[in-house]
RNA sequence: GCUGGCGUAGCUCAACGGCAGAGCAGCGGUUUUGUAAACCGCAGGUUGGAGGUUCGAUUCCUCUCGCCAGCUCCA
């Protein structure tokens, strides 16, 4: 036996993986729950056929949180057939922060009966029973499924080419699975139902519904108590709860699902985001342009849209003689700009961008506050350039993504490359190179990347870059997709060196994907505390009593006239009061404006959550805040007079 | 779109076949205030909408619209 301090010994033919781990010590490592054999995961009880290097697995690995949770699962499928004998076995994977188990029953479960299973959970947890594993020939397992009536475990094993299974026994459940699982169920120390919805039998929706249970465990209570802390959390920090709360957003009944109204708050930060959006395009050369947000329907005709995106869009609307479409996307129109003009091979490549509104329709059923709308503005931009440019064009783009990304405070990114879908323009051939040409920009920015097959859009593949937010979420916003078709299907030229005419190719690119997403992200990132230069209001001048009201606002003019938006508040309220809603309001800095700083010229400044740092003269504070926004700092430093 | 849950005042929530209520917010007054809630008063509702059952419906039933969770699909 090899360890992975480097020792080997010698163990005789048939000792377990968990015997072998305590070789070393004579007794188990702390936290074992299984163990990896050759890097291969297996049970504690699993015998060792052969020489092999052995490694203890615990929580704290990712292999151990899904052997923990997977075992979880398993006591929790227990728990059901105990309670619902009826119920029958599907499948009950581990997930990024728990387990979920789904069950065909004849009724959906209630709030109520999670609580019964959470019990008898409990009482086989008490129970420790141990989980045995036993290998079965493929028709022996099928027989022995069908004859405990669990047709969708003969199902899976019929889409098996193994010849032998293994199942799994604790106390009496036995169910089809690889494995490897923790010694006994008392190995689970805390574990928690949270909630019950239907899915459908292998995620297809033509299937039968299943009745699915979510729940996570983690090896100690206070570990469990952190992470329903951390949903509390992310409760408050909800984008639709904050959007509300702090005046920035609202959506109607009457307006419609999915179309967001941005009030003057919600408005103001959008304007930040959008004149930096503006500056640094004209920056990075790219050419701003505007277009309408219907087109005649023979425009949609011949991108492509009728026929590969009809289900997400709108009806057409009929004017006159024709018919209109209400735009999905942008990319049409900045094709016929490019086709207002010969172009030259000197022109290119020609970089269009604008913040267009387009509109999508979505199913119902997937609407979510500003993350998933059916009104909403991409910061789109389409690129016409010669075929050998797509690297370095792609390239630039990737570049210009990540400034932008960070600027607004994200720095961790998941990148994914995804390829031809079932319903697709153009030939195999073009998505190869087309794919090609992404993964080599990718490659020469030595940036690590995964594939995702079959997700590409309907034109061509692209790269999706997902940002991670301080809660570790991720979130698609960034996108750059190849398009050979579109060029084609609009008979784009341009006047190559040689005097011929050549197609270009485009590429259609988001940076934050769009703006009412984004800002979302934005929300929950910050909790509605934005950064000063992004802030609704940046400063409330408090004015003690009405004897200050004329130098407070007298303060809050000179900041609003050196281009800060500052409010003052002149109400016959106590300061505690103004203090405390300026806090819920989160507005970065306060300043307190009575009798001493009247007389001396200065504002008492205190921080959004960071409490009183003292006077400073309101010039001293003007060039602090003037530094912070022109900076764009994601944080507010302490002021110093 | 599918499955389930939920729609009561601007917001958060009571009442669950028998007179629709509270806190906060709002409005009016008093208070002139020093770093996260001063006090008093007033007003606020076709209980999402339509139909039905009932002597009587916020409550039970049907339909419909919307929201929430999940599934499926996506910027």
């Amino acid at each position: 036996m090899k360890f992975p301090d480097g020792t080997s010994r010698k163990a005789p033919k048939g000792t377990t993986a968990g015997e072998a781990l305590a070789l070393c010590t004579g007794k188990l490592p702390e936290g074992a729950i299984a163990a990896l054999v050759d890097g291969k995961p297996v049970d504690l009880s699993r015998p060792l056929e052969a020489d092999a290097e052995v490694r203890p697995v615990t929580f704290e690995m990712p292999e151990g949180k899904e052997v923990y949770r997977h075992s979880s699962a398993h006591i929790m499928a227990q728990a059901v057939k105990d309670l619902f004998p009826t119920a029958k076995l599907t499948i009950g994977p581990p997930i990024e922060e728990g387990f979920y188990y789904d069950f065909a029953y004849e009724r959906p479960f209630t709030p109520e009966d999670l609580e019964k299973i959470e019990a008898r959970i409990q009482e086989i947890i008490r129970a420790n029973q141990p989980f045995r594993r036993r290998e079965m020939k493929r028709a022996e397992a099928i027989e022995f499924f069908r004859q405990r009536g669990e047709d969708y475990k003969c199902e899976m094993i019929q889409g098996f080419t193994d010849e032998t299974v293994s199942v799994y026994d604790q106390g009496g459940l036995i169910d089809l699975c690889r494995g490897p699982h923790v010694p006994s169920t008392g190995h689970i120390h805390a574990i928690k139902l949270l909630t019950a919805a239907g899915a459908y039998w292998r995620g297809d929706e033509r299937n039968p519904m299943l009745q699915r249970i979510y729940g996570t465990s983690f090896p100690t209570r206070a570990l469990l108590d952190a992470y329903l802390h951390k949903l509390e959390e992310i409760k408050k920090r909800d984008h639709r709860k904050l959007g509300r709360e702090l005046d920035l957003i609202a959506v109607s009944d009457e307006v419609g699902p999915g179309l967001i109204l941005w009030l003057p708050k919600g408005s103001t930060v959008r304007l930040q985001i959008e004149n930096f959006w503006r500056e640094q395009h004209q920056q990075h050369g790219y050419a701003l342009v505007y277009s309408p947000h219907v087109a005649r329907l023979d425009l949609w005709k011949t991108s492509g849209h009728t026929e590969y995106y009809r289900e997400n869009m709108f009806a057409p609307m009929q004017v006159e003689a024709s018919d209109y479409q209400l735009k999905p996307m942008n990319c049409p129109f900045h094709i016929m700009m490019y086709k207002s003009h010969l172009r030259s091979y000197r022109d290119l490549p020609l970089r269009y961008a604008e913040l267009g509104t387009v509109y999508r329709y979505e199913r119902s059923g997937v609407l979510h506050g500003l993350l998933r709308v059916r009104g909403f503005t991409q910061d789109d931009a389409h690129l016409f350039c010669r075929a050998d440019q797509i690297e370095e064009e792609v390239s630039r783009v990737l570049d210009f993504t990540f400034f932008v990304l960070k600027t607004f405070g994200f720095a961790d990114y998941q990148v994914c490359v995804s390829t031809r879908p079932e319903k697709a323009v153009g030939s195999e051939a073009a998505w190869a190179q087309a794919t090609a040409a992404l993964e080599a920009a990718l490659k020469s920015r030595g940036m690590a990347y995964g594939i995702d097959p079959g997700q590409g859009v309907f034109y061509g593949p692209k790269i999706d870059i997902k940002i991670k937010d301080v809660l570790g979420r991720s979130w698609q916003c960034s996108t750059v997709q190849v398009d050979f078709n579109n060029p084609e299907r609009f008979g784009l030229e341009f006047m190559g060196e040689d005097g011929q005419p050549h197609r270009p190719i485009m590429i259609h690119r988001a940076l934050m994907g769009s703006i009412e997403r984004f800002f979302g992200i934005l929300i929950e990132q910050y909790a509605g505390a934005f950064p000063t230069w992004l802030a609704p209001v940046q400063a409330v001048v408090i004015a003690i009593t009405d004897k200050h009201a004329d130098y407070a606002q007298d303060v809050a003019r000179r900041l609003t006239e050196a281009g800060f938006r500052v409010e003052a508040d002149l109400r016959s309220e106590k300061i505690g009061l103004k203090i405390r809603e300026a806090e819920r309001a989160k507005i970065p800095y306060m300043l307190v404006a009575g009798d001493r700083e009247k007389q001396d010229g200065t504002v008492s400044v205190r921080t959004r959550g960071g409490g009183n740092a003292g006077a400073m003269t309101v010039a001293a504070f003007l060039a602090h805040l003037q530094e912070e926004v022109e900076g764009r700092a994601l944080t507010s430093a302490m002021p110093k007079a």
